[in-house]
DNA sequence: GTCTATATGCGGATAGAC
DNA sequence: GTCTATCCGCATATAGAC
């Protein structure tokens, strides 16, 4: 009863504390000691909830593809005026990566484990496909499928890098943009 | 005189062979051991040409950077027709990332080391800066100055963005159609 | 579920012989 | 310049008491 009234477990608790860290700090800089602090948990207490790093990790990545789907990529099917819609996603991925530092985790995890960890691929495709697929369904209201495809994945690859340059030299405006130029592909 | 004879000293060797594993690999997961082995060395023997671990990146890092001014950014202001520079240009940085897997060291190094080691940020900077003015230089001769710089910010954003997914998804044509786009903003 | 203690190995770095 | 030996600290991970 108790523990279904809070409303998220230890567990989750702990992923979505190591997401914050893992996009801040990077996969292999990060310790379990880092972690374990930052939850108020002891180091050895870890290993209760996940196997090892690597888990997490996955279950990190996993949750964050769930959160833009639920919250993000959805609202390019929703039944309202294309602009509209194209305008609440722009709004929902602005605030998403203004409001926490260290750039796209998904992005950052390709770079670190691409070589090492190739596990992770699948998981972080299925979140660049989501996206691209979102933008394509957008913008196949304004030009052929092939045409909006092509200009879907520039928009990913123009705010992918744009959150690049944010953080190397601590401005917004290479971010901001390229979420611009995404939604002037159509107006 | 044997030693003038030779191309790189051992020292600019091993840096050579690390901007790839480092490339590759990452900055944190790659060891001095693996630096080591590759270059034919004894771990040891590393510290007699580098102070530490840092040092090596920022020698490989301002390498980078000064290989790209020479080869590449240095098109842009030849004297020759627009489009002939701007093919060039467009060639030479195909040449360079297709050549070498694991991406862009620089980007990869903002990813991994902004939040630790932000005395990299300035060279970053510089690499970032030195393309950048490169591009806006030949998009000058048809757009105002503030187009140009924007649609230069843009194709090297695109350009990186479609690094990483050349890299997540193991083709290349994210990358080139970046290039392609870069290109035709002119013709 | 949470803690203490600890095993184990690796990575960075140094000292010093040759 | 190159190698041997070694120190130290940290990070992952486990065992087991409470």
């Amino acid at each position: 009863m108790t523990e279904k009234a809070q409303k998220y477990s230890k567990k989750e608790q702990i992923v979505w504390k190591s997401i914050g860290i893992f996009r801040k700090q990077g996969y292999f800089k990060t310790s379990i000691a880092d972690l374990s602090e930052a939850c108020g948990i002891h180091k050895a207490h870890f290993y209760y909830y996940f196997k090892d790093k690597e888990h997490l990790l996955e279950e990190c990545l996993t949750t964050v593809k769930k959160i833009f789907d639920k919250k993000i990529f959805i609202l390019a099917y929703q039944e309202k005026p294309l602009k509209e819609r194209l305008h609440e996603i722009e709004a929902a991925i602005k605030n998403i990566f203004l409001k926490y530092e260290g750039g796209c985790i998904m992005a950052n995890s390709v770079l670190e484990t691409a070589h090492y960890n190739p596990q992770f691929i699948p998981i972080i495709q299925s979140f660049f496909d989501a996206w691209m697929q979102a933008l394509t369904h957008l913008y196949t209201e304004k030009y052929q499928p092939a045409t909006a495809l092509a200009k879907a994945e520039q928009a990913v690859q123009d705010i992918e890098g744009g959150i690049i340059l944010m953080r190397l030299y601590k401005d917004d405006r290479f971010f901001l943009k390229a979420l611009k130029r995404a939604k002037q592909v159509i107006y």
